[in-house]
DNA sequence: CTGAAAGCGCTTACAG
DNA sequence: CTGAAAGCGCTTACAG
């Protein structure tokens, strides 16, 4: 950067002050003379000064930033939450960065966002193992989970949905107003806390209507599109029997609606259909999908905010628990 | 942070080397003792170490982190370019730090991405003011501007797509195949560079044919679902006569598809549309939307490939334009 | 191969 | 209200 930037000095000399009291302008930290504080100030302006975020940094350990942790940021599941967070983030004054894990070099240790960077972290599911989590926890840098309890029973605050509830009350819709007695179950990715707790649900629903749990109906769809319709291709090629399928995630549904089509079983008329999340596209699907809506935008707010509060050095509830709530459609067999 | 992180110091102490060892072996530098370096790394490993970035960033004046600048980044446009951009970025070895302008606090100067945290940055349209471009180019930091030209003819490379040529093709097939005469084009968002060449092209195609451009049947979209649908909701209500509509982009074409569904007009029968983008959900619309293909993922990676050659040095070319391709479904009246 | 020391650009007690 | 100076945690010539 030959030309390079101005530093604090620059504005010193040229306002004939000394850098600790440019420092005060800029920062507002203590009262100084108005006409000084004029001379500062255009002095700034005529360098076009920016303080250097890393120095500031480095000398103050603060960054006005947070920082928010996610496996990949394409996925249309995310794009509430991006906006949830990115709205709570601007009202509650910070600036916002955002890493995907995914997009991380291979074996690069670097830690792209952290106590270096931010002031503190949202993280969602898997994009952070337990070790940093713990050292995280260790130097007492404030973390929210998404979605996500803590590794090793720590104490850091949580905000999540309601999974469980919200998969029972599909699948026991399935069962009591359509009458469904063999209904498919789509894991979510292996370790993903949502789809634990959707499967408890789901268990749940069975027993409490005095169905038995079968094991061959159960497998992995993902939470993917894809996978899902290659898992319900291979149960259909199995000749596995049922009458419906609670497909996990709405993304994983889709793979369901593609998977039967093409083997010509009818939605709903041979087999029900059920997603969980309610993204955008579940209303314009044909026919159009019953599922449960997961208040994705308010989790991403309310974690925000709850980070925010931690930052303040404020009390803050370990646990968010975000209600859902049964979107019926006609992918259930009932009509529009 | 009470318990805090450990230095470079304690390192070097519990090693029993000096800092400059510790660092020597943390970045590869210059050799080291075979059995030096393991007992620095035990130490390293042992106090769970990790460098502070800020630190080493104000001293080396190097991040390997690359940054973007996004107006926001729920909307369905930005997922390839993201995909892109990761992609690169991976390849690339670098890491990425996003951020949406949309979610800055009100009147906070503050600069979350810049010359202090990344070594680099990509900009997409809109998203940061000819002043700061103009400190940016000026400091010799290194910028790709991504669907925007440099303001003042700022020699900053640009990554950007034909889109003359393909609103002019898009255009001409709605004239010569469909035999349309009175074509709506709806405009991008106020002073958007891609809304621009889009128009041209819709102009050059008009006169190709000897068709008059007419002023009434130009209005702004704004590449937006509701705005679209707002602004074709009004035409209607005027009494504009028109026989097809080049929304500008595919966003917008869906809300011209609602207006036109609401006021009981046939596409392609009373009205052919098209739109621009090729979007996932463009092929899945009923009817199956006309539209240009952009390749959006494409120029993410070839932004994230040609910033990474201006930091090595290299010589880079100042402007890549990627091709459009028209994709023919049936809202312009063909058949699928 | 290794260390002492300067320096990166700021903030913040401490004096006055 | 203002300045001199220490310090934030690193990297990197410079010596040896």
């Amino acid at each position: 950067m030959p030309p390079s930037r101005p530093t604090i000095a620059d504005v010193a000399q040229r306002a004939g002050v000394s850098i600790a009291t440019v420092s005060r302008v800029l920062n507002g930290t203590a009262p100084v003379d108005t006409e000084t504080a004029e001379r500062v100030r255009s002095a700034i302006a005529a360098l076009n000064y920016v303080p250097h975020a890393a120095a500031r940094t480095l000398a103050s350990r603060r960054t006005d930033t947070i920082g928010l942790l996610l496996p990949e940021i394409s996925g249309a599941f995310f794009q509430p939450m991006l906006r949830g967070v990115e709205a709570g983030v601007s009202e509650a004054g910070f600036d916002l960065l955002i890493h995907t894990t995914q997009s991380r070099p291979e074996n690069a240790p670097r830690r792209p966002l952290g106590e270096h960077n931010t002031d503190g972290l949202l993280v969602f599911t898997e994009s952070l193992d337990a070790k940093e989590l713990t050292r995280l926890y260790t130097i007492g840098f404030p973390v929210v989970l998404l979605h996500q309890a803590p590794p090793n029973s720590l104490n850091i605050p949580v905000v999540t949905i309601e999974n469980q509830s919200g998969a029972q009350k599909i699948v026991e819709h399935l069962i009591e107003v359509h009458n469904c007695h063999r209904i498919v179950f789509l894991q979510g990715p292996e370790g993903h806390e949502d789809s634990t707790w959707r499967e408890k649900g789901y268990r749940l629903a069975l027993k409490a209507h005095g169905l038995t749990f079968d094991p061959s109906l159960v497998a992995r769809g993902a939470f993917n599109r894809d996978e899902a319709r290659a898992t319900m291709e291979q149960m259909l090629l199995d000749g596995v029997e049922f009458d419906a399928v609670f497909a996990g995630d709405d993304d994983a549904a889709v793979g369901v609606y593609l998977a039967l089509r093409q083997a010509g079983r009818r939605i709903p008329e041979d087999v029900a259909v059920a997603g969980f999340d309610d993204q955008v596209f579940a209303s314009t699907l044909t026919p159009a999908l019953t599922t449960v809506r997961a208040p994705t935008e308010q989790v991403g707010r309310d974690a925000v905010h709850l980070l925010a509060r931690l930052l303040k050095g404020e009390q803050a509830e370990p646990r968010l628990v975000l209600p859902t709530e049964l979107v019926i459609r006609e992918s259930c067999g009932c009509r529009g």
